[in-house]
DNA sequence: GCCAACGTTGGC
DNA sequence: GCCAACGTTGGC
């Protein structure tokens, strides 16, 4: 596999779990994934030191408001195993873990974050496999590539 | 394997 | 709050 640095882009509700929340806690896991194409990204295709782009969704500007990185190799999401847990899944075992996911540590916050909208405007740049402004597509991790993650910061 | 029903995501 | 779009579930 090859060791080159990957670029990926990361949604999270900022009312759950923000930029600046990472910041202070500088490594989280990132938990609660239920989605196999985004599980699939987390677990078979993040190698530790690939840049992250931290996304808030569902909130008034949705956009990209930090950078991170990921910071461990894929392992069991230890909340599908947590009856208490709302990512609890009964159908997960310790041998036969369902679900994945890497810690992600804190690199910094924009000085002005890339709202989607802004993002959008320069679609033509990004091209029609970014899956960020692609119709229809919810995933909450997804890949980056080197001159879409380029093209992207050069909109800081 | 089909597909209707349901739940979720996430922008607006 | 609305709703389009998608993923998952489960009956058949």
């Amino acid at each position: 596999m090859s060791t080159r640095k990957r670029h990926w882009l990361m949604k999270s509700e900022p009312d759950d779990f923000s930029i600046d929340d990472l910041q202070r806690i500088n490594i989280e896991p990132w938990t609660g994934v239920r989605n196999y194409q985004a599980r699939n990204f987390m677990r078979d295709g993040m190698q530790v030191g690939d840049g992250v782009l931290f996304y808030h969704s569902s909130c008034n500007v949705p956009g990209i408001y930090g950078i991170a990185e990921v910071a461990t190799a894929a392992y069991p999401d230890p909340s599908q195993f947590n009856k208490k847990s709302k990512y609890f899944d009964e159908t997960a075992s310790r041998d036969e873990p369902r679900w994945f996911l890497v810690d992600v540590r804190y690199v910094r916050t924009l000085q002005q974050p890339i709202s989607l909208a802004r993002i959008r405007a320069h679609a033509e740049k990004l091209g029609e496999d970014f899956a960020l402004i692609r119709r229809g597509t919810r995933l909450s991790v997804m890949p980056v590539s080197a001159a879409q993650w380029k093209t992207l910061l050069t909109l800081e």
